[in-house]
DNA sequence: TTGTGTGAAACGATTCACAGCT
DNA sequence: AGCTGTGAATCGTTTCACACAA
């Protein structure tokens, strides 16, 4: 991280947990919620439960950020949700550039929880000279030849890129030279950014890969629970393992000298023994 | 959260991390990388390099795996991403059902990278009338009335739901009552599902906000720097940040609704420390 | 009595550092 | 000599359990 020396030296306030500030998104989303229902108080048990986690880590999560509560009686929403925004930067409204006005540039252009809470759609950006001014989400598209321009013009700092993989790394870069230290990366592609810039991305293929895993892992579980009984009969509803065909072979000769270790093919492979 | 109840009981199944299942694909997609490069070997230095994270993690995360590698060589690429397709259970066929087919339902459906691993769009799905039988992405869009035999008629677990916050919850429950274990929510909205379901989400504005967070805090530090700094000119070239637009006003309106407690009723003294 | 706030314990993930194979 | 595989140390996160305030 931090070349040199550490990012907090002096100053001790800020030490809220990254995993802390991955949720306070979500508290603040069910706060809000409860304060459109004009709710004016909460047990960390019952905003834990809207925002699906425990209350303990509810509770030890809020006390990062002081103590905002009242014990025997709950939390203030209304104070609690000014409390989290700031916290989180969202009393100030943050300018962001989409740059990749494919399908989901377009999307994300359109999604309305963008302007809601903090941010606003500076611009969009592509590379496609022919979408240059088309209107897309009620705000023409832009050409990247002006990207530094915009970025600029707009102060912008927070940037999202959905673009096509090949493309990321170089917008990337032109992003972070024109002055964006943000980067929320839809792009199947990783990043290398330099020290000082956060990058965070969303992958939908790699979403699917740990369903995938997981998905798998039940399958397997239920065949060998399976192995107990003897009917096979596939009851209604529930899960039945899908049908799944399709195999990719194992590379064959190549992995000869790997494979000595007791034929890893398609089947338990007894790993991790203590 | 989401993974709720993931936990292992007593079936000492499977022992790996759930950090290492989440850094596989990124694995995996490197190594495919090489392997149309037609790269024979790598180290874990240079792979690790490639996915973004350090060799030990990489090595460690192998290890998890087996003993794939050749010490003093590395590891064989064609080898590894079969060893791993496996393992991520991409070696079979997942047939996807997309719900809400609006702006980010249509993108997901044309999106590539879906089919090319392992996933296969088996249909797409949306509540409204008029979407019905439009193609999408060479496909023609199906009612909700018909999720359930479209489920079960394509052996269909792993679900993505791209339909507004409102309606995902029943979208999920009908998923799952119909066979769905595994669900990939993009909808703005915390799911509550029995065990035994995987839920994953992707959410833009969480995102956004964490990103904000680390925003401010820089936008902080570099105030500080340049307080105490006073004249010292620093180096050029690294991130100058582009100053936030409206930057370190005092949230007035958000904090003053707060603190006021302006609401139609109920009143609580709203403290506002510092 | 209720429900927050928080030390302390438990757990999980990452990093270190080096033994051991090729 | 080079690079993997892995115990052991470290670090971060979650959970427990209870003192304490309202």
């Amino acid at each position: 991280m931090a070349t040199g020396r550490t990012h907090r030296p002096a100053t001790r306030s800020r030490g809220i947990p990254e995993a802390t500030v991955a949720r306070l998104p979500l508290y603040l989303r069910a706060l809000t919620a409860l304060s459109e229902r004009s709710v004016p108080t909460v047990s960390s048990e019952e905003l834990a439960a809207a925002a699906g986690v425990n209350s303990a880590k509810l509770r030890k999560d809020f006390s990062y950020l002081g103590s905002y509560g009242t014990r025997g009686v709950g939390y203030d929403v209304e104070y609690l949700v000014y409390q989290i925004s700031r916290e989180l930067g969202l009393t100030q409204d943050w300018p962001v550039v989409i740059v990749g006005i494919g399908n989901l540039g377009a999307a994300l252009a359109n999604y309305g929880g963008f302007a809601s809470r903090g941010f606003r759609v500076a611009a969009l950006i592509d590379a496609d000279p022919a979408m240059a001014g088309k209107p897309v989400a009620g705000m023409p598209v832009q050409h990247t030849d002006d990207l530094e321009k915009i970025i600029e013009d707009n102060g912008v700092s927070i940037g999202v890129i959905a673009t096509p993989a090949g493309a990321a790394q170089q917008v990337s870069e032109r992003l972070i030279a024109a002055g964006v230290t943000s980067i929320l990366n839809f792009a199947p592609t990783v990043l290398s950014v330099p020290d000082g810039v956060d990058v965070r991305k969303v992958d939908l293929s790699i979403e699917l890969q740990i369903l995938a895993f997981h998905e798998q892992r039940k399958a397997g579980e239920e065949a060998a629970a399976a192995a107990s009984d003897a009917g096979v009969g596939a009851g209604a509803g529930t899960g039945t393992g899908a049908a799944p065909a399709a195999a990719v072979e194992p590379p064959a000769g190549r992995a000869a000298a790997a494979a000595r270790k007791g034929g890893p093919e398609g089947d338990v492979p007894a790993v991790m023994p203590a």
